[in-house]
DNA sequence: AAGTAAGTTAAACAAATGTTTGATTGGTAT
DNA sequence: ATACCAATCAAACATTTGTTTAACTTACTT
């Protein structure tokens, strides 16, 4: 990636902590000295590497936004697969990276609720729009060959998925005791969490994009 | 409202203005003396009356949590309506109350993401966990009925309902030119997304919920 | 070996923050 | 009228904040 080679070895340390940190206590709850001792660096560091602690936050979207992107756009392009069989693979991919990244997933919706670094914003609409647009072109294709419904609201569609793992994510803990999952690991229970995810939201999106029972 | 009483006018003012803010600039964006002003009193008013800025938060949830509990309590203890009739007034009503409170929900996510405050944590676990198994009860009586499929989990229809609405409202703006609304005014916006989001929903649950096509 | 530029550091800086203080007001009961 | 108590306020307080400075180190080039 073009992207990240701009960054050395500690410059991707402090993105690391930062994100983990962002995500943990939120933009302003986190000081630059807790990053710098996290990411065991000086202070003066960040301001030297990248001009602000708002700069570093830009950063950090611009490393992880690109990826996702890249990945969305290489899977709608493939030739070989049936519509249907990508929307699948779409929400698969979609539980894996919001599960594998989550930290980064919780700063992205405290920008988005805060809105207050108009640059950042700009990087959010840009994904959601380009994805919805590929996504869109998904679902035509589908329609041309019969095997979509007429009528499908892609952006809700969209709005479905993101917003159902998230919330799975930022809620987990809390429905633990009530689906009786205490006696489970932390990682058997998100394996557990991922697969039920996955067939719950595939059992929807069939419902709205096909005429089958 | 027991709850409500407890507060003077004034500090309803405060509780008010608070939560504007907080909603658009975030707990540690919000300084004591923005409240001050936003609300027309002096700075000390709020440790005066809520002892911190902490527990003004805090007393923003009681409020707001009460309501909710109380209302969602008394439509399934309900007699008079058929279950899928119940399932489709709360999808409505979840909408409705999500689209009115915004600020609030705007809080409520962030303070899940940031996780600083355990008194928040706890009211809000309660809160889902309380309406989890109101809504499990729903569900059993729609089974009993023969109406309701056998296998439904709960908790994540309820990460859908709640995700998809609250991801419909953070992303609205995005979304704007991409769905040829920039004619339509705020308000008529709104109330356009409003109603496609409760088609959306109720034909995911009734995908979910029963078995007919 | 000398020189240069980048990397790194502790200390200092100015601004902003949440909270407290102590004085003043306004109304109410004695 | 007097005493009292809650409400209100401007000012002060002690921390904490992001950022800058200026000195020092390291590594690489000439």
């Amino acid at each position: 990636m073009k992207i990240m080679i701009n960054f050395n070895e500690k410059q991707l340390q402090i993105i690391d902590t930062a994100e983990r940190l962002f995500a943990r206590k939120g933009f302003d709850g986190t000081t630059v000295r807790d990053i710098a001792e996290g990411a065991s660096v000086n202070v003066a560091m960040i301001s030297y590497y990248f001009g602000s602690k708002e700069k570093l936050l830009e950063a950090i979207f611009e490393v992880r936004i690109g990826r996702v992107q890249m990945r969305v756009e290489e899977l709608i392009k493939e030739g070989s697969m049936a519509p249907m069989q990508k929307v699948n693979t779409l929400i698969d991919e979609h539980i894996e990276r919001m599960m594998q990244s989550q930290q980064f997933y919780r700063i992205m919706v405290c920008e988005q609720v805060s809105n207050t670094n108009p640059a950042i914003m700009e990087k959010i609409k840009q994904l959601k729009v380009r994805n919805a647009a590929l996504i869109l072109e998904l679902i035509k294709e589908g329609q041309k060959k019969g095997e979509f419904k007429k009528k499908v609201n892609v952006v809700l569609m969209m709005n479905t998925m993101i917003g159902t793992v998230w919330h799975s994510i930022i809620s987990k803990e809390h429905y633990r005791e009530f689906t009786n999952s205490q006696n489970l690991t932390d990682d058997e229970y998100e394996n557990q969490l991922k697969k039920k995810l996955s067939i719950h939201i595939k059992t929807m999106f069939k419902a709205i994009l096909t005429n089958e029972a």
